[in-house]
DNA sequence: ATACATTAAATACAAAGGAAAATAAAATGG
DNA sequence: CCATTTTATTTTCCTTTGTATTTAATGTAT
């Protein structure tokens, strides 16, 4: 593997930006290829994922469904229905808000605080073993992706 | 917006790695948000797009399905639909492979060159305005992606 | 208070995507 | 040469998305 030209066998780019979103994609997709695979055993998306992880830094807060979808890392997709499959595996609860009944509060369920203790030391181990970077490396991609987004 | 903790209100990540994880999963949304809205005018998808620069590259020479899918971006998308659904819209043809019938050999149709044409120049002019970096500081991104993929 | 606009969430429908099975041709190994 | 295995591509099944619409509640202005 190595360069992004090698792997996907492209000579060059028009400029650093246009090879810097083809880069992007491709690391997306190796990353996101790899963290399916972790996620498997548990039966859950990393998308699944990453809402019971908003649910619980609201450490007992119930929060919104629209505040949920805020938060998450895919703007596309989805927080009712993925809100809707978590409820269907018992991870999370619904409960109409009180102060305006538009609105749903979420909470996570103590069946999903566990999957999520579970889930998660194996997720931070795939996390350090496929970014090979040392820890200032990734300091930096992390300072230059921020300015990336403007 | 600027931080990735800001972004999506988390306080803090366990370390540089988990953060870049969630770093580049929200960048990369950033990204196909805004690119899907530039390719929808042309009715193409950005994978379809790919999929035709992968064409023209191969200068006339026709490639067949399995190397397009090794060239492409999303690992797990599929050339076979993918292709399929060009063909359909007529910018790229399909032959059989006389070497090796199992093969199809595909080829960009004029009409795909054409296409290819007219939308290079927003997704050129796209890449730049939406990627808020220096060319240097593109480098060093561009770089450190490819040694974070090992 | 009544009409109109806005917001929150769910849902309907079509299209895209993942995973695995099916099909078909070529390669391999007795 | 025949049986078996491997390879290339397509297809099937089912789930997940994207987009737009719908439903219901709240806010606003007259």
């Amino acid at each position: 593997m190595g360069t992004i030209e090698e792997a996907i066998q492209q000579k060059e780019f028009k400029d650093p930006f246009n090879k810097l979103v083809v880069n992007l994609l491709y690391t997306h997709s190796y990353l996101v290829t790899a963290q399916s695979k972790m996620f498997k055993p548990n039966d859950i998306s990393p998308e699944q994922y990453n809402v019971l992880r908003i649910l619980r830094g609201q450490k007992g807060k119930p929060i919104t469904v629209s505040s949920i979808q805020d938060r998450m890392l895919n703007k596309m997709s989805n927080a009712s229905r993925l809100v809707e499959k978590l409820k269907n595996k018992g991870l999370v609860e619904r409960n109409e808000c009180p102060a305006d009944r538009r609105q749903v509060d979420i909470l996570i369920t103590q069946k999903g605080m566990e999957l999520l203790c579970t889930v998660e030391k194996s997720v931070e181990d795939f996390n350090q073993e496929i970014v090979h970077l040392s820890e200032e490396e990734a300091n930096v991609l992390n300072g230059l992706l921020d300015k990336l987004r403007g």
